[in-house]
DNA sequence: ATGCTATTTCCATAATTTTCGAAATTGGGT
DNA sequence: ACCCAATTTCGAAAATTATGGAAATAGCAT
């Protein structure tokens, strides 16, 4: 994973009301949501909604499908992983905090 | 860990200069490095360091202590293993993609 | 006290992000 | 062809972030 990738995914999620959103689309499984009840649950216009979906979407930390009129967003979870694997990776380079992070994932 | 916690720190993380910064101290390892050494390796002005340093310093991903003249800027491993912890619960709330983290890590 | 080095604060500017109403679009269903 | 619901794009204002030069501060050494 290039520098540039993980702070682009990083600062995707570094938007109180985005991890929200991606909070709720990991909560929703593989079933996903669609757009608009991600919206009845956040409360906010969908031109803002449209917009942190977007940018979920475009950093590669959310994928999108159609279904007829209705758009299921889905949480990336390879994607999630190797965001966390490189932040693991950058971490965990000397193993001081490696047994941290292994209680922190059990 | 909040979510508004979790959401400051990807956001400070979620900058290139940050983020290269973070991953040289984190690969400084326990001794840490001056917020000189830093400047060496990055090349930036000192007021723009300060300032990203600072973001890192209040978000908790760094600490520092003096040592005279000069200010030793340490990662916090604990602070990312927290927040690594908190993607991990909200990746892996479903089993889905709990094996793939846990091979990243491994 | 003075000087020296390291670092921060002050200040201003440019750039980006956030927000959202209104209009446009997309994809069926009738 | 027309309509309805779902979603995005447009456009624009407000807020925040990024950047860095210049001045201030901190902490020793002499």
């Amino acid at each position: 994973m290039k520098l540039e990738k993980a702070a682009a995914q990083l600062e995707a999620l570094g938007n109180p009301t985005r991890l929200q959103l991606y909070r709720i689309l990991v909560r929703a499984g593989d079933d996903g949501l669609a757009v608009g009840s991600v919206q009845g649950r956040l409360d906010i216009p969908s031109s803002t909604l449209s917009h942190h979906l977007k940018r979920l979407v475009d950093t590669g930390l959310v994928t999108q499908e159609r279904q007829a009129t209705t758009l299921i967003c889905r949480a990336n979870y390879p994607g999630m992983n190797a965001l966390i694997g490189y932040l693991a990776d950058e971490c965990c380079a000397d193993a001081v905090c490696a047994p941290a992070v292994g209680k922190a994932l059990a």
